[in-house]
DNA sequence: AATCAATAGTTGTATATACAACTATCAAAC
DNA sequence: GTTTGATAGTTGTATATACAACTATTGATT
């Protein structure tokens, strides 16, 4: 379905429809990831934050610096963490060399969880992407970082 | 700042990258209509929802209606369209023909709000899209179409 | 006309988010 | 060594969102 028709309006810029477009297909993958996230009983930021710290391969990452690579950095991280530790997938425990940090990292529980979900959200990605050749998705990745910049 | 230096992860797949740089790109377009919007007292999505009332030029449009429209299409529109009415920028009245269906309508006040933001929320989106070429855009939103498809 | 399923919204409730105010720690200046 | 400003997180609170259960109305079936 192109834009326009969901939109249903005729005479837009093509600035405006593009940003529409932006936010509505953006959405959809959100929604479609939460899907497959919801048996799992996490957030689509939550699996975020999770992959942030599954990267950082065992170096404990601080509240702030997980929050900078967030999707969304308006949320509370402190919380979203709780939540996190509530269901054992990641420790938080005060940084010995400054006690005003936190060391946060995942626990095997889940490295676990990420493991399981690693088909999963693959599969829904690639279903998105596969629509598109290499060079469309390298175009694609270009044309949003120009817009970011 | 290219995608691979805010998810600072090297191996990554195109695919992941792809998804990845549309969810932040999205996000950041919205953090920034959020500001705008932020002294109207209005969300991004009440907004939206005061545009698609706008463009039904007196219309009155039913709640799914609306609702099928929205950008996110998760949230309760009952209750959004409340917070609209409250602030006296929609009208809600039974629909006649079928009284299970509801009758909305922008008012004047919704009308007047949405024209002073106009200018702002127009030169918003301009200079995301400035950055691209008209020939740019127009791709854009073809990527973007066919991964929804 | 009575029953039933489908449609259209509303309401209850638990959770999440946004934002501001707060506490604790550190680093630099005096 | 005390004061000060900056940094790092946490907590309080109000609002928003997600999801399910509910009510009301309609259209179709018997």
């Amino acid at each position: 379905m192109k834009i326009e028709d969901i939109i249903k309006s005729k005479g837009i810029s093509l600035e405006l429809k593009t940003v529409l477009n932006l936010l509505y297909t953006s959405n959809l993958v959100q929604d479609k990831s939460s899907e497959v996230l919801k048996p799992f009983d996490l957030s689509s930021e939550q699996f975020n934050v999770l992959r942030i710290l599954r990267g950082q391969k065992g170096v404990p990452a601080s509240l702030s610096c997980v929050q900078e690579r967030m999707i969304c950095k308006m949320s509370n991280t402190t919380r979203l963490v709780d939540k996190l530790i509530a269901k054992d997938m990641v420790q938080r425990r005060v940084c010995k060399k400054n006690r005003r940090k936190v060391d946060i990292t995942i626990t095997q529980k889940g490295l676990d969880i990420l493991q399981q979900l690693d088909g999963p959200m693959k599969a829904l990605n690639d279903s998105f992407i596969e629509k598109l050749s290499t060079k469309e998705a390298e175009t694609l990745n270009e044309l949003l970082d120009k817009i970011r910049s």
